[in-house]
DNA sequence: CATTATTGTATAGCCTGCTATTCAATGCTA
DNA sequence: TAGCATTGAATAGCAGGCTATACAATAATG
């Protein structure tokens, strides 16, 4: 009986992730930026002005840890926040002229990682390997919000 | 110019290693697990008696992150420290007699969820798909302890 | 309209990563 | 052997996940 790592999908997954974080991190820095800043970031450069409710919603996580990567990012001034025009209790989240300054650089440091990444694999199965995980992630989200009897 | 994560072997992995490790954690949680602890107790279920040092390398974190681990297993009884013999620094870390109980069962448990990812995927592909997850990690890592000139 | 339910945020507290620092014990070397 | 370097662990402090609560504002319902 035992359990093999190195063939754990999910080992795997976790692994990869940390690696790409660091190294994510690591060139972010330079600029300010974290990944998950960045990844906030990145939709407020789709969309500018947008709730914490719908920020939650697009990335995926959970609205505590929004709250809190939004309130190191208002620290950090790369958001303000507004009041709602019809909701007092919602807040408008709004980039400030210093992160709007940074998308060119960090879009491409972000595109530069993810190349780094896929070059683990010659170029032939770099596609097919990108559609595999996203379909392994899309099956497994639903999984998460189903229920089991 | 914007930033697609849907394409992203980065983010993907990130969201499925979230994804796995809430499974995990959720179906371990009857037994008194969380996934660190169990990634612990698969090395000394192989190999009772190690060192701190020696499960550090072998599971790749940190010292840091090793040292409060064990804390926490110590202090819900996963585990207990001895003297090392022959080095006043160091410490034995071995299996109580719960955790030896949870062999079958945690594995059991960790094999089911890793089935549940690849299950995402047809069949055909998933030792591809493993296989190149294996490829892109190892990749990583070399990358990770080189510097760049 | 008064109550009740829902929604948007914030906060507390936990886990697991990380880096940086510290300290004692060991090892090496001049 | 004395002194310096290395090694094994612990600790502090931060980021970013999570759940569970709390609370005010809004919506829905009787």
């Amino acid at each position: 009986m035992n359990f093999d790592k190195t063939r754990s999908a999910g080992v795997l997954a976790s692994e990869l992730a940390r690696l790409y974080g660091a190294e994510l991190q690591r060139r972010l820095a330079p600029l300010g930026l974290s990944p998950a800043q960045f990844l906030v970031l990145s939709e407020l450069w789709a969309e500018d002005g947008q709730t914490q409710r719908t920020l939650t919603a697009r990335i995926g996580v959970e609205q505590a840890t929004m709250a809190n990567t939004l309130a190191r990012m208002e620290r950090d001034s790369l958001i303000a926040r507004a009041p709602h025009p019809d909701d007092r209790r919602a807040q408008i989240v709004r980039l400030t002229e210093a992160a709007r300054a940074l998308e060119t650089a960090a879009i491409g440091t972000a595109a530069d990682v993810n190349q780094a990444v896929i070059e683990g694999l010659p170029s032939a199965e770099r596609e097919l390997f990108l559609s595999m995980l996203g379909r392994i992630v899309m099956a497994m989200r639903g999984r998460d919000t189903k229920a089991e009897p």
